[in-house]
DNA sequence: ATCTATTGATAAAG
DNA sequence: TCTTTATCAATAGAT
């Protein structure tokens, strides 16, 4: 990179190795973000430091939601690979079964979790810009639907509303007529006063419109 | 990168995104591999392209060992290995009543849990519009902490800046004052032409309102 | 941690 | 996908 070039072998100075990890690792992960945000891929990255410490990055939902996914694959498919070294290809089905489903909705329940841990571990419970902006999302997305399921109940009771505000009418009209034969039938006596001016009184108000 | 800068965000062109998706990939994966060796960690990289094919690599061993190794860190550590949990394992009670946090957080979970089995089980998971109501008005009420999270990330980020701005002005200041008096002890010499309009070239642009 | 000379990675084009 | 090339980004070494 700089300032002389360097071997692709274990950096044998301690202090230079360690230093090398902290800088490395930092570009690593962040190309790691960038390929993901460009390509939309989902990324997951495992570091373990020669102390065997971690560091890891997930670029949509956990680490959890990645690995179901990877064993989803790799059991899935065929045969894994054991080589050092080997970028293996497999194809991923388009996900309609219900395995993939329930990958799905870990990944989700993961996201969830990790939001509430955020919201209920007072705030300092770790969770990024990045990190935020996708929950938000996520919590747009289902605010979207749930309000479309709203409105097509709220739809669907109209409909049923209507439906019986006809049928009422039709009573009140039948049992209108039925009066007026009524009246009839009572010959000449008090000719000219059946207020015929119903309103109807049976029918629904239109009070759901307060959601 | 070249001939010109990229903006982070997805690609829209299909076709520059899959080649860059190819690129990337390479070059993340090749930085994964130097990271190892160069510094005897052990990597462990996945990816997931939108069309849901995987490329992985495992530095030392399987992606499997990798697996385990990370389930033993988190799981032996305090982060939840399941995506099936218990209310108490997300508590962390730095401050309030714990018991009516508990209640909140198990309400809170079986709200959310319905409401996933709603989005996810294809729509006909049985909620009615009370429930659809409350879901949303908890996902309204998330969402807003959510965003007001962000905002203070932000607003962080921008006081951030401005301190440094506030510093790097100082600075031009000093050094405007140190050439004028330079300037003033170069006696008699061309009295009328310093220039000082400095526009301060150091201060950060306010480009960070981007988000 | 910060700086900068260099190498390395890669976007665009073929 | 490969190659080339012009530029941008990462980082080795030094401070």
């Amino acid at each position: 990179m700089a300032r002389g070039k360097i071997q692709l072998k274990k950096i044998e100075n301690p202090v230079h190795r360690q230093v090398t990890f902290c800088k490395r690792r930092t570009g690593l992960l962040k190309k790691a973000k960038e390929l993901s945000v460009l390509c939309d891929a989902e990324i997951g990255v495992m570091i373990f430091s020669p102390q065997g410490k971690l560091f890891e990055l997930a670029t949509k939902g956990t680490m959890e939601g990645m690995i179901d996914k990877y064993m989803k694959h790799t059991g899935g498919g065929r045969g894994s690979s054991s080589a050092t070294f080997t970028a293996q290809e497999q194809l991923q089905p388009p996900n309609l079964d219900p395995k993939g489903q329930i990958n799905e909705l870990k990944q989700e329940i993961d996201m969830l979790q990790k939001g509430i841990r955020y919201m209920f571990g007072g705030g300092d419970g770790t969770m990024n810009l990045q990190e935020l902006l996708l929950l938000e999302k996520h919590l747009e997305y289902w605010i979207s639907h749930i309000r479309s399921a709203k409105m097509e109940i709220m739809l669907q009771e109209i409909q049923s509303l209507r439906n019986t505000e006809g049928v009422l009418k039709d009573a009140n009209k039948y049992l209108l007529e039925k009066i007026e034969e009524n009246n009839n039938s009572v010959l000449d006596a008090n000719f000219a006063n059946v207020d015929t001016n119903y309103s109807y009184p049976l029918t629904m108000p239109s009070d759901i419109f307060q959601f």
